[in-house]
DNA sequence: CCTACCTATTCAACTTGTTGAGTATAGGGG
DNA sequence: CCCCTATACTCAACAAGTTGAATAGGTAGG
C-alpha cells in the first residue's frame, strides 16, 4: 500500500484533480514512483471512501467538469504516520540489467542498441529536471528529489558509457 | 511478465533448484531485480508447463531431495528474443522519496533518521559489492551488474549525504 | 529424544500494477 | 460540419508481486 501515500503527499503540496494528479506524476515524480491514471483515480476513490481525502465538484467554463480532492485532517494524520514509519527499502526493477546478464548467449548489438537508447533517454530526463531545478522554488521536499532525480541520471549515464565502452571495446565477451 | 525473463537469465548461467535461485537473488540481483522464492517456484512451474525450462529431480544424501532446473533450447531462444526486444526504462519505487515530498507537514526528525538508516543500509551494500567484484571472474554480464550496483550505491550515499545535511543544517524546512 | 534450525517446496488469499477500451465535453482547424 | 485533440473520468479483465502459513527431510545440540 503505498501509492496511497505517495498521493496523500502529492496533495499535501496543494489540491488536485485525478487528472492533474496523474500529469504530475508524469512530469516530476515519475522516476522513483510510476502511475497510470487509473490507477490514480482507484485510489483517489477508497481514499475518498476511507475519508482520507474530500472531493469538490468544480464546473469549468470551457472545460468538462472535473472533481478536486483535498486532504482531510484524518489524511494528514496518515500522512505524518507514514512518514514516521522507516521507509523500505527502494525496489528497483530494471529490465536493461537483466537482458544485460544474458550478454554471453544473447546479441550483443542489440545491446549495443539498448544502451544508447538508455543513454540518450538519461540525457534528456537530466536535461528536463535540470531546468525543473532552475526555475523551482526553494521547498526543501521537491528539491531533495529533484536532485535525487538529477544525481540517478548522472550516475547512470556514466555508468552506461562505461557499458557501451565494455560492449563494443573488447568484442571478447565470451572469454 | 518479466520475473520469468529474470530467471530464464539466471538459468543461463547455470542450472538451479528453485531455493538456490532464490539465494542467487537475494544475493546478487536483488537491487535491480527482487523476487521471493513463492514467486519464484511459481514461475519456475509455468516456465516448465511452456517448456522453456526442465526440471531433474536431485536425491542428495544428506539433503532433501531437490528439483534442479536448467534452459531447454525453447528456453535458449526466449531469452535470445528477449534480449533483441527494446527493455522498458527502469521503474523505481522509492518509498523515502515519497516521505519527503512531504517533509513541510511531517516530522523532520524521523526523516533524518530514515536518511540515517539508508545511509548505513547503503554502505553496507557497497562493501558487499567490492568484496563481489574482487572475488568475481570476469564475465561481462555480471561484472557490469555489479558495477552498476556500486556505482548506484556510491551515488545513493552521495545524494543521501546531502539530504542529511539539509535536514539538520537549514531547520528552516518550511522557508 | 526433543527442539531448533537449515534445506526445499507448496498452497492460498490478497494487494498492486498494467492494459485496453470506452464515455463525454469542448475547442480549433480544414 | 466533421475530425482531431485535450480535458476528465470510468469499467473491466488480467498479470505481477506480497504475505502468511504449512509441510517435510535431515542434522546438530542439549
Amino acid at each position: 500500500m503505498s501509492l496511497r501515500h505517495a498521493v496523500l503527499a502529492a496533495l499535501s503540496r496543494g489540491e488536485a484533480s485525478g487528472y492533474e494528479l496523474a500529469k504530475r506524476f508524469d512530469v516530476a515524480v515519475a522516476d522513483f514512483w510510476s502511475a497510470t491514471p487509473q490507477q490514480l483515480y482507484r485510489d483517489l476513490e477508497r481514499l475518498e471512501r476511507d475519508g482520507l481525502v474530500e472531493a469538490r465538484v468544480v464546473e469549468q467554463r470551457r472545460r468538462p467538469t472535473k472533481r478536486v480532492f483535498t486532504l482531510t485532517a484524518a489524511g494528514h494524520q496518515a500522512l505524518r504516520e507514514f512518514v514516521r514509519e522507516p521507509a523500505r527499502p527502494a525496489a528497483i526493477r530494471d529490465e536493461f540489467l537483466v537482458k544485460l546478464q544474458a550478454v554471453e548467449s544473447g546479441d550483443a548489438g542489440a545491446l549495443v542498441a539498448g544502451a544508447e537508447a538508455r543513454l540518450a533517454r538519461s540525457r534528456e530526463k537530466l536535461a528536463g529536471y535540470e531546468r525543473l531545478l532552475a526555475e523551482s522554488g526553494d521547498d526543501l521536499g521537491p528539491y531533495l528529489t529533484l536532485m535525487a532525480g538529477i544525481m540517478y541520471e548522472q550516475q547512470n549515464i556514466q555508468w552506461t558509457e562505461l557499458v557501451l565502452q565494455r560492449l563494443r571495446g573488447g568484442e571478447d565477451g565470451t572469454a
